[in-house]
DNA sequence: CTTATTCCTTGACTTTGGTGAAGCAGCGGT
DNA sequence: ACCGCTGCTTCACCAAAGTCAAGGAATAAG
């Protein structure tokens, strides 16, 4: 049912990294692989959450509709994350709403097959939080950036996480589109574009969706500004 | 070891509320309690994660300390609720620090035990999930504040949850100093006296740590705005 | 009672970023 | 090639909130 090289995706993924091979091929064996267009629905909140989902491919972007009709991204992620964990087990409904921003692949697991299965593997249980505690993670490390840091260095983190190299210059393509990328940085698209201006001088070129930053320790530099200090420099 | 007034606070806690008074008892037998002063703190950001705690009395905040020395507010509990689950047990460490900021008392649970236990009765697993999960929301839900919502509509958020009424006026007592209230909605102590004096056009007065609400309903009303529609209402 | 300290508020100023409108480029369809 | 769509950028404007600085109020200490 499911080829190998989505088996290797699967096994790479947090939820599955810490279980035995035997435990984890168990598992696989049962979950279901299904294809996305961009802008399907994978699951909206409030609905009752059935399945953990796993990227195999493409985008997927977690979000809620606030009670005025605005969006607000929680989180964007692609090949190798799980998603869904927590709520799939703590009964309740899915906090937020799911959609596809690529064409996608999903790998779904029933959580009543993990749930019978954790009877006698309490190991799979330790794994679910595993993934849990990531997400609790990003989305602490979410609020700081937020609460901590302005646009253009926001931009600025998002930039560096995509680009490998520690050090000289590197060449990203922008993983989706700038509307979304700005949710993602809770700002509007507008505020994005000046935040790629502002970046201009620290050395950052945008072109279509090519990202060239000519000093990587520069711009981490800038990154970690504390937001009183640009004004320091000009004394 | 564990007094009864004890013992029913962590009863209520989302962690043991769905196990049977059985398997809880048991895990509050080999629990204990500890008093703190304030400013102490219970664990710092980067610590190996030893314990689950559950605040019986007091006021427990949660923050980062990001690169720049700048803190950043995750969360604020009280009785009832708990806090380090899902890290406990997905090994690394805590995330974030953990300050006493009014005399308290803790419940420690050591997380080795719950391992232990968790092989017999996988219930606990679900138990832990389902307080994961509480956090995940808690995060999500600050996060659409923070992106949503202006620091006036925030505070009122703030408030609303502090009160119990559904309607008519209502009256609250601050339960901690309004540096920390700042911290915890995202912004600056001088931007939260500003977002009172805002308030007070919607019928909310502020002395010393009282507050009053002249309309439940109205305030509710002006929390739920859109950003852009207030001026609106100048046409 | 006086002083020091801490916390809170206010004021003036500056920066950031949201808003609405306009323009432009790229793309798909006819 | 032409149209219309969508996504991105730019502009001008303004509101929200951060910063620096000063003053007030309550509390603790001498």
């Amino acid at each position: 049912m499911l080829e190998g090289s989505d088996l290797a995706i699967a096994r790479e993924a947090v939820l599955f990294a810490s279980l035995p091979d035997e435990l984890a091929d168990t598992i696989l064996q049962r979950a279901t692989t299904r294809s996305y267009r961009r802008g399907e629905t994978v699951f909206l909140q409030g609905d009752p959450p059935e399945s953990i989902f796993v990227v195999l491919d493409g985008w997927i972007k977690l979000f809620r509709i606030t009670s005025t009709g605005a969006e607000a991204v929680v989180g964007v992620f692609t090949k190798g994350r799980s998603f869904g964990e927590a709520v799939a087990f703590a009964g309740g409904a899915y906090p937020v709403s799911a959609e596809v921003v690529t064409d996608s692949r999903l790998l779904h697991v029933r959580a009543s097959i993990l749930s019978t299965m954790m009877r006698d593997r309490p190991e799979i249980a330790t794994a679910i939080l595993a993934s849990a505690f990531r997400h609790l993670h990003g989305l602490v490390a979410q609020l700081e950036q937020l609460k901590a840091h302005t646009g253009a260095q926001r931009v600025a983190e998002f930039l560096l996480e995509l680009c490998l190299r520690e050090k000289g210059s590197c060449t990203i393509t922008l993983p989706y589109d700038k509307t979304l990328i700005a949710g993602r940085l809770g700002m509007q698209p507008q505020s994005l574009s000046r935040a790629f201006n502002r970046l201009e001088t620290q050395g950052v070129k945008i072109s279509h969706n090519q990202a060239t930053i000519a000093d990587v320790e520069r711009l981490r530099e800038y990154m970690l500004q504390d937001r009183s200090a640009p004004w320091r420099k000009a004394e």
